[in-house]
DNA sequence: ATGAAAGCGCTAACAT
DNA sequence: ATGTTAGCGCTTTCAT
């Protein structure tokens, strides 16, 4: 439990000056002796370079910071992951902040990360005005929203959600309804726009009185299936923006004694691992969740080596995964 | 995007010295007038304190690093939400690390860590050797292991186990089956023995046999089941030693055309939001991950404001949650 | 109440 | 090939 030695502890045990240590250990020019002298003494001391006096004078820090609303949240274990992996691949470190879809929060861990001196910025946060970000001193690439003039990378929701509908189209079903997810969010939007699309396209706009308006969460989707169930004509196609809503209109219609996939057909949105659990098996669109974590971070990590080239926006293709809620024939 | 304005730019501006701008940041004495200057001074500079500089003169960083095997893994979201939220509250910033169980990748981070810095440490690894931990020069707090000397908060594994072959017992299965957890596994291990003790309590050693080792995956759990079915005469009680290898078993029962909770009742453990998913709904033992995360991170810094009193084992209770995969009566 | 100056542990010119 | 030195941005004595 000592003080942990210092660059100055090893140099005078091996006989040197600072900064043939300093040498040693960034790769300078140094005899294959002296060399080998430092490298003991660094071993003796158990030394441990001081990444803060080098984030001090490098004028980096070698962290990256995360925000995302809830990692307990089942879509985004697999999107920190993904940052995470390409961070670590890179020595870089990563501070992981949750935000709770709360614009307040969201600002909070915002200027924590800038005293932090962090490195750049992944940010999955729904809320905060864009333009804060965009003024912010650091790179920062956003998941899941998309803002003129910075990075993005997301999942092009729009087509995921008009796959979906089309496959309860072609499943047979004549009135389809969407569990929408809240208007504030981004791809909550996109999801319902492709939805309204999808039923455009052949002629079935009347369909869209059957949209329900949820908050992303299994309850919601639970008393949006009741309301649409006790329509005068229900639907006999769902679709949710989310999984975890497609899991409360599972319950609902369970509870009602509705067949799935015979009465109602039913598909979500994401691919967590709670669609392969239930009974029928949910059929869902499946977002590269860990990719978008990784892409994102390898994004940051180009700007971060120089990359001037204009913001991109990477869309990543969202996946049908047909399996028994909405599979009839 | 211009380079942040330092405690030596606000000085200048507001027309008073840079110790005199630390006092304002740090509350010491100042004059209204002066820290009126001050602080109109930082705020048109939009000035952040540099906490790397702060750190490397106050000796500490604010920031604890996490290590646990895999963020993707349903039951350690909720083990670190409770460790950041708790030290969020501090104002404490925390470095997530995702070792795998890979013995390499947690002496990696450790270190990556000891560079970094950290404040602390809270260690969800089962590999490392516990003696490296004990000799770290910063306060270590383990999860779900325990060590001689060191600080640990863990679940009662023990009683969990023990709880849920009672319950078994309670609804008259005869033939108890556990599909355990890795040997490598100290929570697989206390899992294993209180699950041997509670038959060894009702005089039924015989069951034993009934042992299969699995990996904590739901693969393993479906393999351990197959092999039971297999048996001349299989098990009518299950308890796996976690829910992911419960559901995997719950799936070979299905595909077998065995009635759970009828022919076969099977109890897990955790309480993954899976659990909730599957019909039937499986029985599990459920473990307080968020408060297993927020209690260790809070002694953790009790430790960090100086408490030295012994080397606490923190033990949580684990709830025994009854659903239908195991009520036969 | 305020300022001057030393120093936290390191890197990066600049010398030699 | 190696050493000397001036900071990086802050806190903290010690003066005044």
């Amino acid at each position: 439990m000592l003080p942990m030695a210092t660059i100055r502890d090893v140099a005078k045990l091996a006989g040197v000056s600072v900064s043939t240590v300093s040498r040693v250990l960034n790769g300078g020019v140094v005899s294959p002796d002296t060399e080998a002298r430092v490298n003991a003494a660094m071993k003796t001391l158990n030394y441990r370079p001081n990444r803060l006096a080098q984030g001090l004078v490098r004028q980096k820090t070698m962290i990256i910071g995360l925000i995302i609303p809830d990692i307990t949240n089942p879509f985004f274990p697999a999107v920190a992951r993904g940052v995470e992996d390409a961070a670590g691949a890179r020595e870089y470190g990563v501070l992981l902040c949750n935000a709770d879809w709360d614009e307040a929060k969201e600002r909070f861990y915002l200027r924590r990360l800038e005293e932090q001196r962090v490195d750049g910025l992944v940010f999955a946060g729904p809320k905060l005005s864009t333009s804060v970000l965009a003024e912010l001193p650091v790179p920062v690439v956003l998941i899941d929203r998309s803002y003129e003039g910075m990075d993005t990378v997301w999942t092009d929701n729009f087509d995921g959600a008009r796959q979906a509908v089309s496959h309860l189209v072609s499943q047979g079903c004549s009135r389809i309804a969407h569990i929408a997810g809240p208007d504030s969010s981004p791809s909550a939007r996109e999801r319902l726009k492709g939805y309204q699309h999808a039923l455009r396209e052949c002629g079935r706009e009347e369909d869209w009185v059957y949209i329900q308006e949820g908050d992303f969460r299994e309850q919601s989707g639970y008393r949006a299936m009741k309301t649409l169930l006790a329509l005068r004509r229900p639907p006999d196609g769902v679709f949710a923006a989310n999984d975890l809503m497609a899991v409360g209109a599972l319950r609902a219609l369970e509870e009602a004694g509705v067949r799935v996939p015979g009465e109602v057909a039913l598909i979500g949105f994401d691919g967590i691992a709670l669609t392969e659990a239930t009974r029928p098996r949910l059929s869902t669109v499946v977002q590269p969740a860990y990719e978008l974590g990784r892409r994102a971070a390898e994004l940051l990590f180009r700007r971060l080596e120089g990359d001037a080239s204009p913001p991109e926006e990477v869309l990543l293709a969202a996946e049908l995964a047909v399996r028994e809620s909405s599979r009839r024939r």
